[in-house]
RNA sequence: UUGGCAAAUCGGUUUAUCGCUGUUCGUCAAUUGGCGGAGAGAGGAAAGUCCGGGCAACAUAGAGUAGCGUACUUCCUAACGGGAAGGUGUUUUCAGCCUUGUGCUGAAGGCAACAGAAAGUGCAGCAGAAAAUAGGUAGCCCUUCGGGGUCAUAGUGAAAAGGUGAGGUAAGAGCUCACCGUGCAAGCAGUGAUGUUUUGUAGCUAGGUAAACCUUACGCGUUGAAAGACCAUGUAAACUGGGGAUGUUUGGCAGCAAUGUUAAAUGAUAGGGUUACUCGCCCAACUCAGAGGGUAGGUUGAUGGAUUCUGCGAGUGAUUGCAGAACUAGAUAAAUGAUAAACGUUCCUUUUUGGAAAACAGAACCCGGCUUAUAGAUUUGCCUUUUUU
RNA sequence: GGCUCUGUAGCUCAACUGUAUAGAGCACUGGAUUUCGGCUCCAGCGGUUGGGGGUUAGAAUCCCUCCAGGGUCA
């Protein structure tokens, strides 16, 4: 199976993380917050794009913020073959989710604590989605 | 052998699987992607942004004043407020000396914005008689009882205008002398700061404060990669160059003339910008000619350089010359991660063994420093504890 | 990645170009007044001037350095 996340995955223009922070919606699995949108499909072939944001509130060195984020990253990865599956169906073809996580913790994560959160929070969002087109 | 201080070096290693970002090779589509292979991928401080440079743009950039910075000497360096060596002062420890003193000499280490107070202006609460042109409270002395002389002694203070002894005097005083100290000039030593048990000279002035104004010497244009350059699209009120923009008439002087200069008359403008001011420079409407703008776009700037390592020299040293070899991150919301195992280090328990821990911290154009954070390890030097000889 | 400002009592601010025990209002505590409370009056409490170092006889103030917090840059 295809595990890589490159760089195609990321979401980078400033024009869709303002609009996904107008009018998307949110999805929480503590300490991870998740705000998403559906949006037209860009020049990358990615079924979607994501921002991963540590606060510098919370963690005051660069060094953290780092560390957390390359976790966030590597468990994102390892889990995105749910999210994927779901949105290889037809009537998402044409579209692409624009995704903005936050972490909202003061205490640095254990990678096998972040990865059920992961697993939890996508599954969520699936439901969720899925509620809100009934 | 215990602990400490200083300096220097290092700042875990290897393998497997799944990934991330560049580079390069091959291949397939056809100009940008897919697949496969190879190889590279955070630091000693990447940090703070406290200094200095490279690089870039801009006359709204120039010149002078103002302003800002630096400040023992010589050297190093691209440069510096950095570094090296030296000097001076001060302080700590140790040793020696005899006059036993807040003494002198020497050694080692630390610290110093360490130019000028003899260019000028200022400042100094309280206390004290008096705080910088000295002064007269107590005391001492003289007295014609009005007053005068005096800083030795006392007292105040952060600071009271050389010290000791002798002479001298009404009492005193560098008033005079000896020794000590201090300043100045010359000589000698040193590139120089400076030193000097060399000589002369001054009776002693010139208290402190310049991280107060200031003076002297040297340096400094401003803005910073969000600088700047290019590309596609195709034609903005933005940009570039010229005109606008300093004239015209008459007389005198210089000159063959062009022209320059000066005086008078007349016309237009007499506006704005610049880090404060002066000069200088630039600028509007309008017009002529050229050129092409916007874009949270892309490419570049951007990593081969004051580079690193080794060897042989130069120098006390910072540093540097020559030769050879090497290529050592380049991301853009920001890559260097996760999992597993082994080895090494430290700690606990302990026969093997088992368990736990591993600091400070993440490149953002690039260098040289400084400062701050830092578990632990190694080396060298000095001091120290214990034991043995 | 740059540039720049601020830090004084629990809160909001003073203290001029260095000199007294760092001051004022609000808040808090006690007392007076009132049947009780408020208002008012009187008294008190409260400070390592962000930390450290330096210059000076003397520092909130001048200088250096560290820390914290803000502002700003098409």
């Amino acid at each position: 199976m295809n595990q890589s996340f490159g760089k195609e995955y990321k979401l980078c223009s400033k024009k869709v993380i303002d609009e996904l922070f107008e009018s998307g919606q949110r999805v929480n699995a503590h300490p991870l917050a998740l705000t998403y949108k559906f949006m037209d499909k860009t020049a990358s072939k990615t079924p979607f794009q994501v921002v991963v944001s540590v606060p510098k509130r919370l963690f005051k060195h660069a060094v953290d913020r780092n560390r957390i984020k390359r976790l966030i990253r590597e468990c994102m990865r390892k889990n995105k073959s749910i999210l994927e599956d779901f949105l290889a169906k037809e009537k998402y073809q044409n579209q692409q989710l624009a995704l903005f996580l936050v972490y909202r913790d003061n205490k640095e994560p254990e990678y096998q604590f972040l990865y059920q959160k992961m697993t939890k929070l996508f599954v969520t969002l699936i439901t969720t989605i899925e509620k809100n087109e009934k």
